[in-house]
DNA sequence: TGCTTGACATAAT
DNA sequence: CATTATGCCAAGC
């Protein structure tokens, strides 16, 4: 019984797209989020890998601050996809951050996030 | 349809 | 602290 369509299934996915879409544009600048807070945002909190999966597929010109969202370490999380000649999207979020102001421990290239996990109201 | 992957999180060691 | 093991769950294949 609790079958539902499969194109049920997907327009509630496709919805649940967007409002994790949503959500993440709503973190200021200077600040961040992690995967698993913008799941639970949007009631749930188990799809954090599910958000990654969002961003992933996010085309290069979409109007999203995909670099405000980390991992519960406060790290960059790493990716499979490298761009090309030394360069690589980690390293870009980096600087994207470093340009609001986050700044990283040199060390282990950590943002405090005490200091600057968003916190919604 | 079933098995594998992955921009994760948390508990255990 | 850092590293490892488990759990998760939707996407892809």
């Amino acid at each position: 019984m609790a079958k539902k369509t499969l194109q049920k299934m997907q327009r509630e996915q496709d919805r649940l797209r967007d409002r994790i879409l949503q959500q993440i544009r709503r973190i200021p600048s200077g600040s961040v989020a992690t995967y698993g807070q913008i799941a639970a945002l949007v009631d749930r909190p188990r799809n954090a890998r599910q958000v990654g999966s969002v961003l992933r597929s996010l085309d290069d010109d979409a109007d999203v601050p995909w670099h405000r969202v980390v991992n519960a370490c406060g790290q960059i999380s790493e990716r499979r996809s490298r761009i090309g000649a030394g360069g690589s999207v980690e390293l870009l979020q980096q600087a994207l951050l470093e340009a609001e102001g986050v700044r990283f421990d040199e060390e282990r290239r950590r943002i405090d996030l005490k200091q600057y996990r968003w916190q919604p109201t």
